[in-house]
DNA sequence: ACATTAAGATTATGACTGTAATTTAACGAT
DNA sequence: ATCGTTAAATTACAGTCATAATCTTAATGT
């Protein structure tokens, strides 16, 4: 059945958020289209009238995820009292930022995919990157190489604590991980 | 046609090099038994004779993965002339590793989708993660927060050269990173 | 009010998925 | 020399994949 525009508009962004945060729960390969359109209530078929294809589909929830996650990274910095580097280290490799891969980072999720899908979607990781970097550089006196070692590290360490299985040695990761870096001498 | 004894434990042996390549090249979801069978020289049917599940040859073949590349470690960590960290911290984000993904670290290319399997998986990853601590602590004074900060900027960074397009951010992900950590007074 | 347009459902496509039964033929031991 | 064992090939299975044509129906433009 056909329905209005506005109508129509929501369901594309219904669509574009249900897929941004099932590839960073399942994998790009993990979750597909027939999938993707039942949990936004949605058959196969309302697909491809929206999308080109799940290529497409990836580019662009790719780029949602990380405007989402640059959102919380600035609401992070933003409200930190004391340091704000010690703010977001904490706030990103928190219990439940660990639990929720599918909310989450979505360099930790994802970006180890990108190398083997098209330039949309490494040009969405690379435009998301740049704004991240230039949000932790702004609270850290414009230091864009501290910006990007430290944004490194966090996205490793969680990679690493959800990948192990023991509890333990997930927290030996997150606690050598929270401290931020210490400034480096010229 | 049948093979003799050893040839048959070669061709397995075969089958996990491979799968330990193709999945760290394409992803655990993103090469077939049938492809990955063929890839070794065989068919698919000959699959089934040598491993339980996909999952089995997963678990195995992580755990070939890393096995690999500590040898790669400590490799470099030995024969390294002046600061051992400094080296491996080089020869991690050299361009060599960054574009061969097939060869290098398996969790800069695997680790996320690790939390999708079973609990085989994560343990390969938890062993992996533990052996390659001990011998980055063995060359830091046994500073283990140090050993894991190092190798979890290092995934994260190499991730994150890989996953962007232009070169030039690339690069300055990669010069930010070389250098170790200056150590933190207590 | 009515023809046009388009959103979504239904259904179909051929390729590929993991898994497995069956078949073939060479090895190991007798 | 014979024969049971077994590695690998062949073939088949049911399911899922991305994609797409067709159909239905309701919102839109006039």
């Amino acid at each position: 059945m056909r329905m209005s525009r506005s109508d129509a508009a929501k369901n594309r962004e219904r669509v574009v958020a249900t897929a941004s945060e099932m590839f960073r729960a399942e994998g790009y390969d993990g979750i597909g289209i027939a999938g993707l359109m039942q949990a936004a209530g949605l058959t196969n078929g309302a697909f491809y009238k929206q999308f080109d294809s799940k290529e497409a589909l990836i580019a662009e929830a790719t780029a949602e995820a990380l405007a989402r996650n640059a959102e919380a990274w600035q609401a992070v910095l933003d409200s930190a009292q004391g340091d704000p580097l010690a703010a977001v280290s904490e706030w990103y490799l928190s219990a439940p930022h660990i639990a929720h891969r599918e909310k989450g980072c979505a360099y930790a999720a994802l970006a180890s995919e990108a190398p083997r899908h098209d330039a949309r979607v490494g040009r969405a990781f690379e435009d998301g990157l740049r704004h991240t970097l230039s949000l932790i550089s702004g609270a850290a006196d414009g230091d864009d190489t501290m910006a990007i070692r430290l944004l490194s590290r966090l996205i490793g360490a969680l990679m690493l604590a959800r990948a192990v299985r023991d509890p333990e040695l997930a927290a030996s990761i997150v606690a050598a991980n929270r401290a931020p870096e210490a400034p480096r001498g010229s």
